[in-house]
DNA sequence: GATTCGTGGGG
DNA sequence: TCCCCAAGAAT
């Protein structure tokens, strides 16, 4: 085996590996045992494209319900293209990483636009809209179109470190490349979709990060690391850099008739045009945190609140941080200026905005912690 | 190339 | 509890 250090060429890999034999046993075991999975249920590029989208970095199991959902509100390129943003924002609620879905609209408001309503089959084309990188070109463009161009996500890099023994650091986007090279080298031709598919489907079930069930596995006798017993040790993925702890002041606001101030997020970053309560990053060392609170309140939104008892500490860990919210019942005491990003609404009228789950969670601890 | 972008599930 | 992760892309 090759171990860890030097870089081989693509070819390099696959000397002596049998292609063919490979090929015939991933697909026909894709054909077997592939989940029933409601975007399998057509080729549609349009609702391929959505699931694709969904799918990035987010579970099968979590994405199903909001898949159904989606293609219901948004059936075709053009119910989507002309959706109202906060819809199209409030279907996606909850299912993190938000750009997904404002790049999702804007690139089928250009394909609505730019070709007619069909999307594109071409590299060249598909890869320039929004949203859609390598990844997601290639699975459009096998799924959608049957065109043998390699879909190289989490579990490809997996599968094939284990069955060609490639011993590369998976973190490294240059990585990727070096599957991609591979990939072009090994795809069946006449059937790219299951094959793509195939490798995927064999890395969520069978060719796990943890434990994978080599004894169930349909090309094992193509693996090199089962041959070696090397399973547990593949792929080589080095950690990423731990997290930042950032201390958060939220306040509830009410006005006397029983309407709450919310705020939409900034139109980038993080959980971008998002609704949320006022809330302000802490600063220890200076004056209090309700102080801190009340201030930013009066100086970002023009608004006289007195800030009353804190009705709960929780956290929220994204991905690359973590928020420490400190969680304050307020009251409003003069009159609210509302904009396009600042409003005045009712427990009822809560429903029609989409918040992140941190703000959810807040929420639902103060409905249950506040008399009516 | 490294960092930013969410969330819920599982070991 | 904690940490890793899951069909990545943009910056």
């Amino acid at each position: 085996m090759h171990r860890e250090g030097k870089q081989l060429k693509s070819y390099e890999y696959i000397n002596d590996f049998n292609i063919e034999g490979f090929q015939t046993d991933l697909i026909s075991w894709f054909e077997r045992e592939q989940r029933d999975l409601p975007w399998r249920k057509d080729q549609d590029p349009y609702k391929v494209w959505v699931s694709e989208i969904m799918l990035q970095q987010t579970r099968v199991d979590t994405v199903i319900p909001y898949f159904l959902s989606f293609v219901e509100q948004f059936p075709t390129i053009e119910s989507l293209a002309i959706a109202d943003e906060e819809k199209v924002l409030k279907a996606w609620e909850g299912l993190g990483y938000y750009s997904r879905v404002r790049n999702l609209q804007s690139a089928v408001q250009e394909v609505h636009e730019a070709y007619d309503g069909i999307v594109p089959n071409t590299a060249d084309e598909i890869s320039k809209l929004k949203g859609v990188g390598p990844y997601t070109t290639g699975a459009i463009l096998s799924i959608a179109y049957g065109v043998p161009e390699p879909a190289v996500d989490g579990n490809v890099m997996r599968v094939l470190s284990r069955i060609l023994s490639i011993w590369e650091d998976i973190a490294k986007p240059k990585t990727r490349k070096t599957f991609e090279d591979i990939i072009r080298e090994i795809i069946s031709k006449t059937n790219p979709s299951f094959f793509n598919q195939g490798l995927m489907e064999l890395g969520a079930i069978v060719c796990t990060p943890t434990s994978p069930s080599c004894l169930l596995c349909p090309v094992r006798e193509h693996c090199q690391a089962f041959l070696d017993g090397t399973q547990s040790e593949l792929p080589v993925k080095t950690k990423k850099t731990s997290v930042k702890d950032i201390p958060i002041a939220v306040g509830i606001l009410k006005t006397k008739d029983d309407k709450f101030l919310i705020h939409k997020r900034a139109d980038t970053g993080l959980l971008a045009k998002l609704w949320e309560f006022p809330n302000v990053e802490v600063l220890k060392g200076l004056t209090l945190p309700t102080n801190q609170l009340q201030e930013f309140i009066f100086n970002e939104f023009q608004v006289e609140a007195s800030i009353g008892a804190i009705v709960s500490t929780l956290q929220h860990a994204f991905s690359h941080l973590t928020w420490n919210m400190t969680v304050y019942a307020g009251v409003i005491e003069g009159d609210v200026k509302e904009t396009e990003r600042l409003k005045l609404v009712t427990i009822d009228e809560l429903e029609s905005y989409a918040f992140p789950v941190s703000h959810q969670k807040l929420w639902k601890e103060y409905r249950t912690s506040q008399p009516i």
